[in-house]
RNA sequence: GGCCCCAUCGUCUAGUGGUUAGGACACUAGGUUUUCAUCCUAGCAACCGGAGUUCGAUUCUCCGUGGGGUCACCA
């Protein structure tokens, strides 16, 4: 049977598009559940568009979710002999034409064809030059060129996807497109099938924003004398308006997710379960149960909304997994949590075990664990509990600094911490509230916030006892 | 506009020629509780329309409608 082989084919343009990624995985998990090998190939072959770095970033973050691409990386920049190559045998069969039409004058012809609502289209124009005219117009200095297809007349393509189904095209509504530009790169319809081809790619798996161009290929495949790789066309990843999921409408950089503190985890989670489905109720995925599970056949063929809500449930779920779990990757989740914390990078772990069940991404530690290092600041009416009164609230966090004092540090831990508290308001004819309220507010300065026993056991004795006295002040 | 693609709760989706059309997120209510979050329980909510095929269509076919993609010397 023959070797699986994927590509991820992205253009070095800049940050990696949720899009991408998903296409990336895709490719991955297919490559990887067959024994194949997943491929990354830097599309650079606009030289106007080529952002410096950014194909070094995209690996990075590619290889920072764990996708990591088998062999060489390839630049097409790299490949231009080949392109080249394929072209000029491609005019030597008479299937390609130079074309000497200045940008000039092609755009006029669309304006003119659009004013006369015509379907833009080039017209021809250099499709039947004489042998001798080309030849002098090649000679001649200064005379650019680009290299287009002639795609024949009178045919009916017939494609195959395997998400898609058959689809057929008349050569009529076709263009002859360029091949070549006149800075000799190849464009992207040229380059990508002779790299396929040579790069021994079995599946070409991308978006579905390439469906209405599938039928130029394969007539380039043909004329190539390639034989046709499968095709998969995912369905595009949309807006929450239905339109392509673009920038300006949210987040789209992965990069920016990461930032966050989106765990690779959740996003290859999320982005998995976006056009493609188990079969079974199942939702949460780790990446080897997704290569196992993944399979063509399952993906479907509508557009899904990105929704960042759901993500953020992925996010949340497996933070707090890890959490729970408390293992080698917990240790990795607190030492990613420092970078939100800087300047007390040591609480990193307090406010995880405090906050972990509290936030959508780890960013969000970062605000609400400040109170943790550095003293609340808040009203004395918010200590008062309900419609309780000062005079009780006076009471409770006396009583509360009493016996807290009395604990020594040995003893200083969450249960009997909480017993001390629960004591307090039995043998005092409180309500649990006139002591957990105002103890919480003290400690926290906050009217949501962690219960008073995690965040004392957090604080320390010193620290607690402190910040009660403090309250205890306001009152008066 | 030409060409192409698509169509189940608000969102991601399962599903079948006969189902109480299932799950998840979000949302709402209740429980636990000192607040918030977690956790548990319950609830709300969908087959775009028409015609045809059929004993019977959400499911198959056609038409319509709607949405999207694409029409570069960008990928």
């Amino acid at each position: 049977m023959k070797k699986i082989r994927t590509r991820f084919a992205p253009s070095p343009t800049g940050y990696l598009h949720i899009g991408s990624l998903r296409t990336a995985l895709f490719n991955y998990l297919f490559a990887k559940q067959n024994n194949g090998e997943f491929i990354l190939r830097i599309e650079d072959t606009d030289q106007q568009r080529l952002v410096e770095g950014a194909a070094d970033a995209l690996l990075e973050t590619l290889e920072s979710l764990g996708l990591r691409p088998d062999g060489k990386i390839e630049h097409q920049s790299n490949r231009l002999a080949l392109y080249e190559k394929a072209a000029n045998k491609l005019i030597s069969k008479g299937l390609a034409y130079p074309c000497f039409c200045s940008s000039e004058r092609l755009d006029r012809l669309r304006q003119e064809q659009q004013a006369n609502k015509q379907v833009p289209k080039y017209d021809g124009h250099c499709r039947h030059l004489s042998k001798d005219e080309v030849a002098q117009r090649l000679k001649s200095v200064g005379d650019k060129h680009v290299v287009r297809f002639k795609i024949p007349k009178d045919q009916i393509v017939q494609a195959k996807d395997i998400v898609y189904g058959k689809i057929s095209v008349k050569t009529e509504d076709l263009d002859d497109f360029v091949l070549i530009k006149t800075d000799n790169y190849p464009t992207y319809h040229l380059a990508n099938i002779v790299d396929d081809y040579t790069m021994g790619i079995s599946h070409v798996i991308r978006g579905e924003e390439w469906l209405p161009s599938l039928p130029k290929h394969i007539l380039l495949y043909q004329a190539l004398g390639y034989p046709l790789p499968e095709f998969v066309h995912l369905p595009l990843l949309l807006n929450p308006d239905k339109s392509k999921l673009s920038k300006r409408q949210g987040d789209v950089a992965v990069e920016d997710f990461i930032k966050k503190g989106y765990l690779p985890e959740a996003l290859l989670n999320y982005v998995a379960l976006l056009g493609w489905n188990p079969g079974t109720d199942q939702e949460l995925f780790l990446i080897n149960q997704l290569i196992e599970q993944f399979s063509l056949e399952k993906i479907n063929k509508a557009g899904a909304v990105f929704d960042v809500n759901k993500l953020n449930w992925f996010n949340a779920e497996y933070i707090r997994r890890i959490i729970s779990e408390a293992g080698e990757r917990y240790q990795q989740l607190i030492k990613q949590s420092q970078g939100y914390l800087q300047g007390h990078e040591d609480g990193a772990e307090d406010a995880l075990k405090l906050f972990g069940s509290r936030i959508n991404h780890l960013s969000e530690i970062s605000e609400l664990s400040a109170f943790l290092f550095k003293l609340p600041a808040y009203t004395a009416d918010m200590l008062v509990f309900k419609k309780s009164d000062s005079e009780k609230t006076d009471q409770g966090l006396n009583l509360s600094l009493g016996s807290l004092a009395k604990l020594n540090d040995k003893d200083w831990t969450l249960e009997n911490l909480n017993q001390t508290l629960e004591d307090i308001a039995g043998k005092h004819g409180l309500t649990p509230g006139d002591i957990f309220w105002p103890v919480r507010v003290a400690l926290s300065g906050q009217e949501k916030s962690p219960s008073p026993s995690e965040i004392l056991e957090v604080l320390g004795k010193e620290e607690s006892l402190n910040r009660i006295k403090l309250a205890l002040n306001k009152l008066k």
